[in-house]
RNA sequence: UGCCCGAUGGUGUAAUGGUAGCACAAGCGACUCUGACUCGCUUUGUCUAGGUUCGAGUCCUAGUCGGGCAGCCA
């Protein structure tokens, strides 16, 4: 059955969700604000999709909103083309779920003056996502907004200019367990800080020559606490900023900023970031800001089995060409996924189904394959293929002779339409449904045996025909065409019934046939994950389908009966030249004893 | 050997001091013109040791195991 929209899932909960609903109940914030803030230097993965569903999740769940934010901090690592991709993924990613949450802002929009509270603060409210001037937020257009905070730590001597390089700075660390020293430059005055910063932002010092440092603890357990660096100093262009700066604020002290900047109220990341959260409030209290203060909670990342969702590996698989680019439909990335034809709904189902905890685990892929296998069971419509064929001559139908069949669209549709096939007096089967030995309890096609050609009829194997190097060239068998749909004999039972096309009014087509890319559960954990690649990620066929399917326009799925769900590759195949991307395969509960 | 986070069947999770439940997976069976779907049944679990309590998966203490943190990345 598909889906019904109006009885939609009952609303997840989770020990975040417990937290926002506790804030809606006292009346903490007047509307529900999360966001999504991808930095833009990759393409969005599947653990991404999680991290999309919880925050549009709650969102909506709230009647609150949420934002698309870049956290483009870091040029050097970042481009267009990233954003691009991931607005493209995200808007697909919530399309018809969440729409109506997604928080954009004016085109070129800034963070402009307002008072709250009685005091002066800045703002950045949003602005519908299909107003036509609507762009996703940017932490970059933040910066002159940054650049005022930063000036007021200095004024209030929380932040100082230091001097010292990369390595200076990483020794006067310390390590975990051993408390680090105070900078030489920590007791500057703010004269001459100030002097500092606003020669740092004009450019008068090279890459790395000063930075400016928050002033907390050198000797905190907490190594984030150990005078963390604010901004450096990167005479490079900005994809989004331009030539404006030369001067970068840092993940730690842009991130909390934005947030407030927004009036986001929930900001949720994922577990690594737990050791900023006491950086995160640290800046925002120093600040003394006159609206709310959004708070972090962190979560476990999603990691699916036989998988791999780290952007740096999955960019060193398409830079080395092991795949075709970021949307290969074997990448586990949203584009190579919505290449591949798993539908938004289910991806959105799986990782929604996994909850949300603190527990980092590996989650079984057979939860994500369960999720596409079920969305797509009720709205695809079934269709006839052969992937490996092996032809089967019908030696009671003359040639040239057309027996039209009823073939059912969709048994799971409430009101199933049909179609017609054509049976011939030749077919095509699929060679894994005859076995010349077969194994026990084998119920497809043997020698003497019957079976039903789906839609069709029952057949009976007289003869196999063999070429002189002993490989088998045709079946010959026997119609009972009184056991058709109508006939007599419709109901006899045969143990085995398989799919067939015919021969004569069949299609070519190549097909795709996907696998997983890895070998192993935990590619992640592999000394070099170049090795536990799946030789066998792809196969093409060329295969031969029923008629009906002849100059497809793409974009929908269909179940080839008995194989799996088959969509058309949105890049390789036109109307006249088919080419289809296995999404997923049937669930196979047989198994040849000894393995197959 | 500093700080932080975590631990419930094979996997992911629920139980908010009161009957350990759900989904997936696996196994068996029913149904079947898809060895699919659907349906029924079954196997498998609270890391350990103490403590609080009438009662602990839940609270406390200690331990064990796993993960994270020492980028001028995010």
């Amino acid at each position: 059955m598909s889906v019904d929209p109006s009885s939609p899932a009952p609303a997840p909960s989770d020990f975040i969700r417990d937290i926002v609903a506790a804030d809606v109940a006292a009346g903490k914030y007047a509307k529900i604000v999360t966001r999504f803030p991808p930095e833009p230097n990759g393409y969005l993965h599947i653990g991404h999709a999680k991290s999309i569903c919880l925050n549009f999740g709650i969102a909506r769940e709230q009647n609150g909103q949420c934002n698309l934010r870049f956290d483009d901090t870091n040029p050097v690592k970042e481009d267009v083309e990233y954003v691009d991709s991931i607005v493209r993924d995200v808007r697909w990613l919530i399309a018809g779920w969440a729409d109506s949450c997604l928080g954009f802002k004016p085109r070129g929009g800034k963070p402009i003056p307002v008072t709250s509270n009685g005091q002066p603060d800045s703002y950045l409210g949003p602005v519908s996502p299909d107003s036509p001037d609507a762009e996703p937020f940017f932490a970059s257009d933040y910066f002159e907004a940054l650049y005022a905070y930063a000036l007021t730590l200095i004024r209030n001597g929380d932040a100082y200019v230091c001097d010292l390089s990369a390595k200076e700075t990483d020794e006067y660390r310390g390590a975990p367990d051993q408390p680090g020293r105070d900078s030489p430059w920590r007791g500057r005055s703010v004269a001459e800080n100030l002097a500092l910063f606003e020669g740092m932002r004009r450019g008068d010092f090279p890459d790395g020559a000063r930075s400016l440092r928050a002033k907390i603890d050198m000797a905190s357990p907490n190594v984030w606490l150990r005078d963390p660096l604010l901004y450096r100093i990167r005479h490079v262009p900005h994809h989004h900023a331009g030539n404006a700066w030369c001067i970068y604020p840092l993940y730690d002290y842009a991130h909390c900023l934005s947030d407030y900047l927004e009036g986001i109220t929930h900001s949720i990341c994922t577990l690594e970031f737990v050791d900023h959260r006491p950086l995160y409030d640290w800046i925002l209290e120093k600040l003394r800001l006159p609206r709310a203060l959004p708070h972090q909670y962190e979560f476990a990342k999603l990691v699916p089995g036989y998988t791999l969702v780290s952007k740096r590996k999955l960019l060193h698989l398409v830079t080395q060409g092991i795949v075709s680019g970021w949307d290969d439909p074997r990448m586990p990335t949203l584009s190579g996924l919505r290449r591949r034809g798993v539908p938004a709904s289910a991806l959105r189902r799986f990782v929604t189904g996994v909850g949300v905890t603190k527990y980092d685990s590996v989650t079984d892929i057979a939860l994500f394959e369960h999720a596409v296998r079920d969305e797509l069971n009720g709205s695809s419509e079934r269709r006839l293929a052969v992937l490996r064929p092996i032809k089967l001559v019908l030696t009671n139908l003359a040639p040239g002779e057309i027996v039209s069949c009823e073939a059912t669209n969709n048994p799971q549709s409430d009101t199933p339409t049909t179609r017609p096939v054509d049976l011939t007096r030749e077919v095509y089967i699929e060679s894994d449904d005859f076995a010349e030995v077969p194994p026990p309890k084998y119920f497809r096609l043997k020698p003497g045996g019957e079976v039903r050609l789906k839609y069709a009829c029952i057949i009976k194997l007289d003869e196999i025909v063999k070429d002189a190097s002993g490989a088998i060239t045709e079946l010959r068998c026997t119609a009972d065409l009184t056991t058709r749909s109508g006939q007599p004999n419709a109901d006899r039972k045969v143990k085995g019934t398989i799919h067939w096309v015919s021969a004569t009014t069949c299609i070519d087509a190549e097909v795709r046939l996907y696998d997983r890319l890895f070998s192993v559960a935990e590619p992640a954990r592999e000394e070099d994950f170049l090795r536990v690649i799946n030789p066998k990620s792809l196969e093409t066929v060329t295969a031969k389908l029923e008629r009906s399917l002849a100059g497809l326009a793409g974009g929908v799925c269909h179940q080839f009966e008995r194989l799996g769900y088959f969509t058309t590759d949105p890049v390789a195949s036109r109307p006249d030249r088919l080419v289809f991307n296995r999404t997923i395969t049937l669930k196979d509960a047989w198994t040849a004893p000894g393995g197959k």
